[in-house]
DNA sequence: TTCGTATATGCCTTGACAGGAATATGCTCG
DNA sequence: CGAGCATATTCCTGTCAAGGCATATACGAA
């Protein structure tokens, strides 16, 4: 998962994999859509690669390279985790916190003694 | 959407934010849990708190963080725009794939005349 | 006010990483 | 085989961000 994060927080990488959102597509084409030297996309698309975001296909001495489902996958089900993030309202657990705070005080005049 | 996978693309904070998933805490407790230094960890937070993920209420010297919803749910959104990639086949795009390669080879053909 | 506690900020050093340019590798075709 | 094209890799350099440490700020209690 976090290498996943690592690899989607570059500017560059970011708009490739949007870009491939749009289907496979060879490197030549990736650069000249996102104005990018070659040998920078295919740095990028290495961590990608390395990052199991995309997948390559030769053709010929074309490499197309094409988005992974499995890593998007595992970042909905990750996310999922979260739901009640946003689902929920956390309110009660204000409360929990007043709580903790409480115990803290307790943990230090406990110590002092 | 990038500035947070920026913030996610670190270790501890990632770590942060998944320990926060279990409800809002103030600073020590988070250093104390990811045996993480009081200044590295009030830096942390800040990052995420600029990136929006999560939100600060002051409870007397303590600074409580919790999770905002919002980010995650856009982050949900983002994710669902992919949601075909792991729910259909590219099969046939690969076959566009392939028209792209001869277009190209047109091109080049084209260039030198 | 003074002390103790919780948190934030500033400075410094170091490591990682992105871009540029040159070069290597691999494949196709004549 | 040799030329040409698509892609990958290497080396170099500058930038940026994370951690450590010291310090500043804020608040509460005595």
């Amino acid at each position: 998962m976090l290498e996943m994060f690592v690899a989607l927080a570059e500017q560059n990488r970011y708009r490739i994999v949007e870009l491939l959102r749009g289907g496979p597509l060879p490197v030549n084409r990736i650069g000249a859509q996102l104005r990018l030297n070659q040998p920078q996309v295919s740095k990028h698309l290495r961590v990608l690669k390395d990052a199991g975001l995309v997948d390559v296909e030769p053709h010929a001495q074309h490499r197309v390279y094409e988005l992974r489902g499995e890593p998007l996958r595992d970042m909905h089900t990750w996310l999922e985790r979260y739901r009640r993030v946003w689902d929920q309202r956390f309110d009660q657990l204000n409360e929990l916190v007043v709580e903790l705070v409480k115990k803290e005080k307790a943990d230090a005049r406990r110590k002092k003694k």
